[in-house]
DNA sequence: GTGAAAGCGCTAACAA
DNA sequence: TTGTTAGCGCTTTCAC
């Protein structure tokens, strides 16, 4: 494998010169650019990437951080996160979670190991306390889910609204005895449910704790959360749901219980993925703008890098959440 | 940022020994090697990845070429690589082609820079001879989509065998006007052609130009391709599209013009993504168990690395294809 | 069992 | 404009 060196030797140059040419240098003269080009291309060189990021103490690689690569609403946040690190110039290092404390408390060491130049979170599973002292390692980035007193640049949407927004619209609706579906005990999900709370409390309607569903993730999931509502005694009529994947198995399993959706039972879900507007009846879901916040996620990032925005102070990006109606409520 | 030779100072040892214990090696007396743990633990050490890269000449990175991260049947090989890759030890770099020939050879320049140890393709654009030169550079696996004449290992599913059977299916059900989805033009799409002709040709059937449609990829281009098909003076009576994505956009457009499906229009998709089974009514499709071909490819990989197969030679694993029979034909 | 020293391939400060 | 040289942090011979 040809070196710098190799390079050097064949043109009869020093290694400084030719790595000014590779490096696009400016005061390089013309003749000996091209004699370097064309030594490069005869030995087939190739700078090595592993030299050049100990020497520049980078390595233009992101980790970003996500629960289930199968989850069609965090990879179009990867998609957005992709489509601005590839223009500009930076990798990304896939790190499926699963939703497992000690994975993301792993996945971190790669900041630590200067494997990567940073880390971008798309969910979350442990504590801001666990997480801080690594913002000195390098840039971390909370995208999606967040915590209240991350310092650190986040980028989300009012997810308090959003739920706000969903359960006022079931309200409107006519549905009283609503039933709600949570994540993981991040302030995401925390801000969802103050949203419906208020909804409910404004509307003078009482919680029952027997609706409110933990951990809900997947279409499996969402099958289990309608299963144990027919389980119940007093059943609710409407289902806010954590997500469309969750929202999809409900409504699937519903059908197989001969349910009305949504005469009988409405649903809401929460992204506005593809499905939603494939299943029938159409699901009327709170809308994610999944690619635009990967995207501006990773512009946060890059900024951070070069010192333009202060990685270790907490800034907020609020994304517009909105309702989307369609036949499922 | 603490190196090797802190700890070497902090311990009055060589940078070697310390090198040692980080490494696990046996000859170091318990009692050096624990003084050098504690030493670490206090200053906070970590190696650094770059510096071991260099030297140890491996970087356990691996590029992953995925055409888009949208797609639910990619997702699902990704998951299944990640899986096997996160339990060796290795990392994966996501490079999404976007279906460009451009991007995908820009992507093996990675291979020759020496940033990842290895590539893996689900899907390629361009031909073998454009990417066997980078066989050279290190271990380069075709998975799920293949050229006939690569000559590196293949993981793939026996496409013609699985468009034959779907082509029999609709055929045994009473459809002789039977359409044909293509994507790409890689040796996966060839045999699947060829699959269907054979089951035609096998029933007598003639094929029309017209109901072949390529290129098509997305929920959007099914949905194209129901247009196109409504505009025909001749219509086909069944679609065999490249995909469920396909598939459902092709069933959705159906739907708007108010077809029957499966009365007036079979459509049977591929892949078994969930949303096969969640879409109305439930859709007929060919399984490809993605998980699986993903991770059967990344052990393949694993294998190259240490010279247990052949890298360089054409081996092939064929994982079982088969029918779900579900409603939409 | 341990240390000295060379070198992986590259870049940048400094000198010319 | 170009070259010399030191060094990024680590591993690995070789010697003791």
């Amino acid at each position: 494998m040809a070196t710098i060196s190799d390079v050097a030797k064949q043109t009869g140059l020093s290694s400084a010169t030719v790595s000014r040419v590779i490096n696009n240098y400016p005061h390089v003269s013309e003749e000996k650019r091209r004699l370097v080009h064309e030594a490069m291309e005869e030995l087939g060189y190739f700078p090595n990437t592993s030299a050049r990021n100990l020497r520049n103490r980078k390595t233009n690689l992101v980790a970003v951080l996500i629960p289930r690569l199968t989850n069609p609403f965090f990879t179009s946040i990867l998609d957005g996160i992709e489509k601005v690190a590839e223009e500009k110039g930076f990798q990304l290092l896939i790190c499926q979670t699963q939703s497992s404390k000690k994975k993301e408390m792993d996945f971190l060491t790669l900041l630590k190991t200067k494997q990567v130049d940073g880390v971008i979170f798309t969910s979350i599973e442990n504590d801001w306390s666990e997480i801080k002292p690594y913002t000195e390692s390098g840039p971390i980035i909370l995208c999606n889910e967040y915590h209240r007193n991350a310092t650190v640049p986040i980028i989300r949407l009012d997810q308090a609204y959003g739920s706000y927004l969903g359960t006022r619209h079931l309200i409107e609706r006519g549905y009283r005895k609503i039933a709600f579906c949570h994540g993981s005990k991040s302030g995401l999900s925390n801000d969802r449910r103050k949203g419906f709370v208020r909804a409910m409390s404004e509307a003078g309607l009482p919680l029952n704790q027997e609706w409110i569903f933990h951990n809900t993730y997947t279409m499996e999931d969402g099958k289990n959360v309608l299963r144990e509502i027919m389980n119940l005694r007093d059943r609710p009529n409407a289902v806010f749901t954590g997500g469309d994947e969750v929202a999809s198995g409900v409504l699937k399993e519903a059908k197989r219980y001969g349910l009305k959706v949504p005469e009988e039972l409405a649903i809401l879900g929460f992204d506005d993925q593809p499905i939603a507007s494939l299943i029938e009846p159409e699901l009327t879901t709170i809308c994610q703008p999944g690619e635009e916040i990967g995207s501006r996620t990773m512009s946060v990032f890059i900024d951070c890098l070069n010192g333009e925005i202060d990685r270790k102070q907490q800034s907020v990006i609020e994304l517009p959440i909105s309702l989307v109606k369609r036949k499922t409520t």
